[in-house]
DNA sequence: GTTATTCCTATTAAATCTATAGGGTAATAA
DNA sequence: TTATTACCCTATAGATTTAATAGGAATAAC
């Protein structure tokens, strides 16, 4: 299942980017605007400002907002900072690798191997996907 | 991530996959060969044999066994008995659709088109994977 | 200085996952 | 028939993660 984090984080930066300039948006209004949380949506942006998606202007007249083109943020990096690693099992994770300490060995492993494909498949569509590609005219 | 659950089930069905025949094999064979709780295991085999996968047999020399050809059980099924739905949200499942109760149009919105795109790419590798595929000779 | 807004930490509530406990039930061999 | 083996089933506890809340500190505009 996807996190509601990366669910609202998505949509939040979706709303951001169909914005006609880079204004900063308070967070009351993207939270009414997409029946979010105010206080867990604060917490979302804060992580997006942090890993360099969004830029923020604090006191009157502050917000959030884009602070690169829509068509050059790849989902990948999204759903990594939003959602976690992109693979299934630690064992065929490119960022977060990790051995599993039940296998003996990788190799031969069914779940391994199965994973291993579902991660391709995944990286395949978020390379290919970026911000721009979400927002409906 | 993957559950346990999904995890310990697919080596489960492996390794029985792996067997040169038929022949029931004890619970606590599977879970020492492949460094599973017996009890957890215990309950995942249930599950299996209850949608299909598995027959059993009980008393001496009893066990479980798999009651199809490898090459005929499709990962979509596998996954969907022991993880749950294929779609990351339930507004692009297939077969467990559920509006979401947050999103006034699933037409405009960012997260639905792009967990299309992901389920897609998900149904594709688990459609044409097979446990057969799964064996390492 | 007042007001509006983001920023930050800590905590709680709820849900889910993993595993264990403990016995019940059925089948088989002798 | 008896003993044994092994599956069958329910309940529950512990651990982890997720979702949300609370309360205030820092900053900027006016």
């Amino acid at each position: 299942m996807l996190s509601k984090k990366t669910k609202y984080g998505l949509k939040a930066l979706t709303f951001l980017a169909s914005q006609p300039n880079r204004e900063p948006i308070q967070i009351a209004e993207v939270a009414k605007h997409e029946n979010i949380s105010q206080k867990f949506l604060e917490s979302i942006l804060l992580t997006l400002r942090r890993n360099g998606f969004l830029g923020s202007k604090k006191g009157k007249g502050g917000g959030y907002y884009l602070i690169k083109d829509p068509s050059e943020i790849q989902m990948t990096s999204v759903m990594r900072v939003l959602e976690g690693p992109i693979a299934m099992v630690p064992c065929v994770s490119l960022n977060f690798y990790e051995k599993c300490d039940d296998c003996p060995d990788e190799g031969i492993c069914s779940v391994n191997k199965l994973m291993l494909k579902v991660r391709d498949a995944n990286l395949e569509v978020y390379r290919n996907t970026t911000l721009a590609d979400l927002i409906t005219q």
